[in-house]
DNA sequence: AAAAACAACGCAAACGTTTGATTAATTTTG
DNA sequence: CAAAATTAATCAAACGTTTGCGTTGTTTTT
């Protein structure tokens, strides 16, 4: 019943030619006749002849597929990231393949040796909490495989990379809480662990400090990200002796918890709160944040599949620089709290 | 620079046999003896052999790839499905290309047509709002390759699907208002020309007909969707001779807009509000929906892909029947109001 | 009129792997 | 001990496309 697909030897075969001329004439190649070009090109029109793009990636060696590796597809922010990078993929007729850590080391390894069996022509990743070891992506040099890390980046400059600078977005976001008013403002810091963490709290002291205030280490506390956690964080700050009027959330999630254990105080009144946008939906709360550090993720994707997408197509001799893209991330304010 | 990738050919050039050999007993095939096995086994850990996969996949005609096509990759129901439809595939060791239709029928006609030059096993499709020809999947029929729609499926039978039977969830949804006492139920739902729209209506008038209510059709308007079409919408209930005290919206964000509607006209608490779960975090909104209608993304992806891969797996003489799977949705009742 | 240039196409190899058919060597069987 | 069966490996073709090189004729140049 299935139709055997049409192939250049099918098409060779009819018209009588060989299978070469078929091939070159399908690509215009100045050897082929206007004549015998325009039969090639009619009968393959005429019978659907389509491409074994299998066979055409095997000869050439090349794929014309990226793929991208990621800690949580269903996260917001990378949803909306590879939604943008396959939408840049398909313009330069590329195809992506994506794979998910879910967080976890050992998943990514694996992955990215799955990847580089697949023959993917180049890899976006944004790496996994777990990961301290990358190892696993410099094997990817010796087969010519490029890789550009985006948002989730190795805490080193010699790779390409698309972040945001989180550093400067809470530079921001801690300058417009004083520039409200407020003289005690708390973190809410994720993991000492994390390199976000670390610019995170970077960020604020620089803030604190540009606007010669001193800096209160204990008015930064570290938190495991979870509901519990956060409600341990916010009772170190209602104890505070100088009780914050303003607390900085690691995250959307962060802000959630502590908008709702502060309702259920009922002190949610007494502070102000900014965020991280990971969530959409969250300025539609009552209690919203006032502001929120807006990542694009969306522009995160973009650039980082155009870099990926130029060093495939760029020789390796050009390969020197790296790329180190910084995407100035924005507070966006929330209207005003009646 | 770059290390040519060790081949088979060279494997076999080193040892001394034939490339067949090699092949073989990289697969243990019980012709190639257990010294020589070993022997291919070892030298290819230890010169790091990967297999091309261009080349298995152009030999085989089969390339352990399956092909998604989804509207819009950041709605949080089809990040969650196929990041389903990811796990489930790289457990059977197949990879997961994918490409959005941004709900365009044309776009979506060209994607199934690039699937099929990339030659995938099949197909897992959430058609596009704008789809009401559905040719561009028959052709795959002939090429062999099965198709499993998921969500949003055609309006016939003789396909393979899963999804959730929207009718029986707006029935659970409608009961669930009467016998909290409401007697005056709104609906908001989608445009008519949409097969969810039809169905949540048919559950809607099954339910008040089961009651032994009457149906009043008026009480059911169309809607874009849109904020603005949302508040039309409202203002009909407002308006309405029998004002409803419960209204089902069509959706998440559709109950977004109604609720902070209502909130400024401060009749919010005039109306208990019934959603269909689309984000996650709705139910952190004060005066969240009382109910919401659970379509379980994670499930139906996973349903859909393991379909997909049976298909895929079973010999076409067994392909009569078509996959017919309806997940159960549930209603999920919301902490009470206090 | 011979030499050079060109146009239009065919030949054949190559990409890496798999697999049906064969062969050669060894072992088992009646 | 010859015939049959088993074991272990090889050969060669095949998958569809691309591409360097070679081969024809035909046309242009000297």
């Amino acid at each position: 019943m299935q139709s055997k697909p049409i192939t250049i030897k099918e098409i060779a075969r009819i018209l009588n030619i060989s299978p070469s001329s078929v091939s070159r004439g399908l690509h215009d190649h100045p050897s082929i006749g206007a004549v015998t070009r325009e039969k090639i090109k009619q009968l393959a029109k005429s019978l659907n002849y389509e491409p074994n793009n299998a066979a055409i990636l095997f000869q050439k060696g090349k794929t014309y597929t990226i793929g991208v590796i990621l800690p949580e597809l269903s996260e917001h922010f990378f949803s909306i990231a590879i939604s943008a990078i396959e939408d840049e993929a398909i313009k330069k007729n590329y195809t992506v393949i994506f794979a998910q850590s879910h967080d976890n080391y050992e998943q990514e390894v694996k992955l990215v040796e799955k990847m580089k069996n697949q023959r993917v022509d180049g890899l976006l990743v944004s790496i996994s909490k777990g990961t301290s070891k990358f190892d696993h992506f410099e094997k990817l040099n010796s087969f010519n495989i490029p890789v550009v890390f985006f948002d989730r980046i190795p805490p080193f400059k010699n790779v390409h990379y698309v972040a945001c600078s989180l550093e400067s977005a809470t530079i921001k976001a801690v300058n417009y809480l004083l520039k409200k008013g407020h003289r005690s403002i708390g973190m809410i810091n994720g993991p000492g662990t994390l390199y976000a963490s670390e610019e995170r709290k970077e960020g604020y002291m620089q803030a604190i400090n540009f606007n010669r205030l001193k800096f209160d280490p204990s008015l930064v506390v570290n938190c495991d990200l979870t509901e519990q956690g956060t409600i341990e964080a916010a009772d170190q700050f209602l104890n505070h002796k100088r009780k914050p009027t303003a607390i900085v959330a690691f995250n959307d999630y962060v802000a959630l918890f502590l908008i709702k254990y502060f309702k259920k105080l009922n002190v949610i009144n007494d502070f102000d709160i900014v965020s991280y946008a990971n969530l959409p939906i969250i300025s539609y709360l009552d209690n919203s944040p006032v502001a929120s550090v807006e990542q694009y993720p969306y522009l995160q994707g973009q650039k980082a599949a155009n870099i990926l997408l130029d060093l495939i197509h760029s020789p390796n001799s050009e390969k020197q620089a790296y790329y180190n893209t910084i995407v100035e991330s924005d507070l966006i304010v929330n209207e005003v709290k009646e």
